[in-house]
DNA sequence: CGGCCGCGTGGAAACGTTTCCACGGGCCGT
DNA sequence: ACGGCCCGTGGAAACGTTTCCACGCGGCCG
């Protein structure tokens, strides 16, 4: 009666999760079998099969991945930080991840950095401890990326996303950034305007400086002055713009256009715009919801979020399945919507005044 | 000369992360000093403090928590499953859950549903076998919730957001729909409105009946007729409702207002709106970015998911303190935010047509 | 002066899997 | 008819931690 108290011991404490072992008494097999069946082992025969599965339906048994994880060193997990998972963009590119991993039957830890370099740095620790698979990375500004070499040496795969490394040696997928923004503002040089303003993020932070890079260079090309007068980055996303916006307008040579540097600020200028009851031609950087539905709806230099993702896992899985040619930074285009606010003349804009 | 042979394996061989062995052996302590001092206990000598740190920089040592998970059975991390985390609601809830799981040194499993029973269940499970400490689970409609049962017997604490259990003791934290629904359209009538339509998402989905549920209630309290040609459910929140709600618009006693059951779908009719040139009174639900952009302004009864995420956590990590009281379920109050949309009276309508 | 307590320590067992090795039995080929 | 081979199997070692137990040693109290 040996299984019989096998079960019943099983049965008096269900709260205690059944292991290979109880399942294999219970069963009337070895442990290794119990493994061989539940990892679905060809060479197992029919009737060992069948006690398996019953008494594994009767224990309720789950295989303990984390002795799995010990045993194997595999863990089938990959790790993702970025900037904010409730961002509209990392939250597009945290589901396109998702789904990637998905389809490698592993599991996704996610964290936000919150641009905070410390925070991040726990996180990815935190990650490393955990023996993730792989990591997927927005590296906040500012912090020392030189630690990450440790665990790179460890063997540790990664893939950066939305920046590139500085000097680390790992892939990384990132946004024509300077291109798109060229692209958004001679759009609007295209319409006649020649005093176009800008609003970003903060400038120490690379995205940003890569698009108001563009938005130079797209001044330079077309000859016109650029005028420190009419950039204005602000310290949070958050903050309204109302107020430089107005000083701007209040000037002798106001701007007759507006380039905002991310999707937030966008939505600020918009913002702004309407307390000063006027309308500027607009051109945004990242498509955002309700991009179509404001009146006119606005025009913007889309990311793809989404392609980001699965470019970053594809490498990333390139790499765990033991490619090792040298490190690449695959540049994603940016995508000009035409929705009618990036289309308002310089002309029309002088009239309504 | 053993310590120093221990070193030059470990730097001979660097891309084999080191073991608590190793760290012991070149420090010159037995393997259970090592484990104190990475643990942060106090019964260490300073010297041995000192010689093992030294010991595990110069390895590169990173304790290696699948074991250590092994042994304790504590997995400091948590699971979380909702709909899908690229949606606005559900992201602000993904960042606000992490908060929480942060603020206990744990890690955060995240998976989207998809609104699929079965892709739940096998995401559910798959943190099952990893034995997350607990759950915070958003089921999707339609499935059978009985497999979590099992889970819940061998001892993993789970607390539902946004949808009640059915038949499950367990936690739940939700909204009241139809309370705030029923607020919503309430809104609309004190503006004369008689003749208000709604567009919902699919009425099987828990949070779409019960909206629908308020409207009814609204209207019934108002002792105004309930016309079903007014409810319009879209198979899937993407598509457009211009058809419905033209249909509606060409009838005999067309709509002079609208109610909208979720914030892609306010979207949508304000799309909608447009298309066929005309404005309505709008009241939405959930609130959503540039809400307060579009001109007039979305009043919308405003739903909470960071509050939802931090009672939901509140609750989770007290089962995994122990508590053992009976399950209860608590309802988010609504927050009706007035921006325009929802005050353009009757007669205002009317007149414009 | 002797026993006892407590502190710092080393070592071994245990967690639950996977994997390797060895073994027995049937089958096939020569 | 016999040897080798393959198949299904059981058992044990190993993964890297934590935790428990036992040990030595000093100091303090009786």
């Amino acid at each position: 009666m040996g299984a019989g108290d096998g079960l019943r011991v099983a049965v008096e404490r269900p709260n205690a999760r059944a292991t290979m072992k109880d399942v294999a008494r219970v069963a009337g097999v070895g442990v290794g079998t119990v493994s061989r069946v539940v990892n679905g082992k060809s060479n197992v025969s029919e009737e060992s099969v069948a006690a398996v599965n019953a008494a594994i339906d009767r224990l309720g048994f789950r295989r303990n991945d984390s002795a799995r994880m010990l045993r194997t060193g595999a863990t089938a997990s990959i790790g993702l930080l970025v900037e904010d998972v409730a961002d509209p963009f990392f939250s597009l590119l945290n589901r396109s991840v998702e789904e990637e991993v998905l389809r490698r039957d592993s599991v996704l830890l996610t964290a936000s950095s919150d641009k905070d370099p410390e925070r991040a740095r726990k996180m990815i620790l935190t990650f490393c401890a955990r023996r993730v698979d792989g990591l997927v990375i927005t590296l906040p500004e500012g912090g020392d990326e030189e630690y990450l070499r440790a665990e790179l040496d460890a063997g540790t795969s990664m893939v950066f996303v939305d920046r590139p490394p500085r000097e680390l040696d790992v892939d990384a997928v990132i946004v024509d950034n300077r291109g798109g923004a060229r692209t958004g503002v001679a759009h609007l040089i295209g319409y006649g305007h020649r005093r176009i303003a800008c609003f970003t993020d903060r400038p120490d932070l690379y995205t940003a400086s890569e698009r108001i890079a563009g938005y130079r260079a797209a001044l330079e090309e077309a000859g016109i002055p650029f005028d420190p007068e009419l950039v204005y980055s602000s310290a949070t996303t958050r903050d309204p713009v109302d107020e430089p916006l107005g000083r701007m307008l209040a000037s002798d040579d106001p701007p007759t256009a507006v380039f905002a540097g991310n999707n937030r600020t966008s939505i600020n200028v918009i913002g702004a715009l309407r307390i000063h009851n006027t309308s500027l031609a607009i051109v945004g950087f990242d498509d955002f919801e309700l991009a179509d539905v404001v009146v006119p709806g606005i025009t913007v230099v889309a990311q793809d979020p989404k392609a980001m993702g699965q470019i970053a896992m594809r490498m990333l899985y390139k790499r765990l399945d033991g490619d090792v040619s040298p490190s690449q930074t695959v540049t994603l285009n940016t995508r000009l919507i035409v929705r009618g606010s990036g289309e308002l003349s310089r002309d029309a804009v002088l009239a309504a005044r």
